[in-house]
DNA sequence: ATGCTAAACGGACTGCGGTCCGCATATTAT
DNA sequence: ATAATATGCGGACCGCAGTCCGTTTAGCAT
């Protein structure tokens, strides 16, 4: 199902799954959608997810990791589906139309992912250094990278990758949606607007000095 | 001392303060200066700074408000000196050069600033959804936005400003150049290349409707 | 000095994410 | 069937940020 695993709910290696640990895994999902649906997912604590699914607290974490990992897991068929549209499915989102376009696509679709599922993508984001370590998050900067390559962007693709990718992060999105009402829309208009100054610009001067080029205005 | 009081000590209201409070303000923040050194940011913990000042717990969140008001405070010095500079120092990062410039040496100063402070900076990012609306954050906002409006770009400017905000998020910065390694001139750099092309570029198509009105709460 | 009051104090308390480790059990080899 | 063993289990336990509230005290007015 999922194209790059997220994460498939045994601890790390992929092997073979003991029934009882099968079955206390899908206790442990059913368990937290029901008390996501019924508290959101900040209503969701490690004790009562493990109370309500009757088990005990280490094996909740054993699980999954962590709370972000939970989270993680929780979205994992959406994310799989995501990840599928942007690398295999149809334009602009997919291969096929160029590379600017599917870059303001991308960005479009990560903004209505992360407004759509709200405080569980923002929670799934792990508050630890590895943040951005996850497998999901490496393959959308490498998916961003190859798209400004492609597009003929020259200058330190990993870094501009970077900083698109930081564009896009739940906790702001989110923020300016709920704190500053900015309708999503503006959102997706404003990252389209980036992308595309970005990647249609000549580029910056070669850096001979500090003073740059004349600016209009 | 600071232009913009990001945290003077005193919880909110900037009236007179007791004498006893002066002073266990003053023991706080020698401890957490002292525990700092010893441990690092990352090993300063509210009860540790309690305990080494000799005071009760409650007076130090009754200072500071929380672990992240507590390392705004011990940057302010340097905060108000950054803010001091940007706003009225000499150019290219004061007034007096052309925007761009101005941008390019932001990010410059405030990418060696996050370096320079590490955990600190870090810490000092309250992990909270106010994070963006403490007042030193509201300022960068606002400078970078003003920059993008003098150097003519007109794309709404408030969620433009945002982008780059994120760019300069201490987090993504820490992350890499320790985790990743990246030299702080390639991120300096990246950062030129970035706002430039946000800046020079005549930029995307215009949208249909133009309704794009700056604001906030 | 004395008494009053608002402010500050301190530390027990809560709720959280996360860890640990002795015990139970599914699985496999014999 | 039985024994061996790796895996999973549970919940007590830890350290943490942050809160609460009864007690103390600084500052002031008399």
């Amino acid at each position: 199902m999922s194209l790059i695993p997220i994460r498939s709910g045994s601890p790390l290696g992929g092997e073979a799954e003991r029934s009882d640990a099968a079955r206390n895994r899908e206790l442990l999902l059913k368990a937290a959608r029901e008390l996501i649906e019924e508290c959101g997912a900040d209503g969701l604590t490690m004790d009562r997810l493990a109370g309500r699914a009757g088990v005990g607290k280490g094996t909740v974490f054993r699980r999954f990791g962590s709370r972000a990992g939970l989270m993680m897991t929780l979205l994992s068929d959406s994310e799989a589906a995501f990840q599928g549209r942007f690398m295999f499915g149809p334009p602009p989102l997919g291969p096929g139309a160029p590379p600017l376009d599917r870059l303001v696509a991308f960005g479009a679709e990560r903004i209505a992912y992360v407004l759509e599922f709200g405080e569980l993508a923002r929670a799934a984001d792990a508050s630890a250094y590895n943040r951005y370590d996850v497998p999901a998050a490496v393959l959308w900067h490498r998916h961003i990278e190859m798209l400004l390559q492609a597009a003929g962007v020259t200058a330190d693709p990993w870094l501009m990758a970077m900083s698109l990718s930081s564009t896009l992060d739940p906790e702001r999105l989110l923020y300016a949606v709920r704190v500053h009402h900015v309708a999503p829309e503006r959102l997706a208009e404003s990252w389209r607007e980036l992308v595309t100054r970005v990647v249609s610009c000549p580029g910056g001067v070669p850096r001979p000095d500090g003073v740059s080029q004349p600016d209009e205005g």
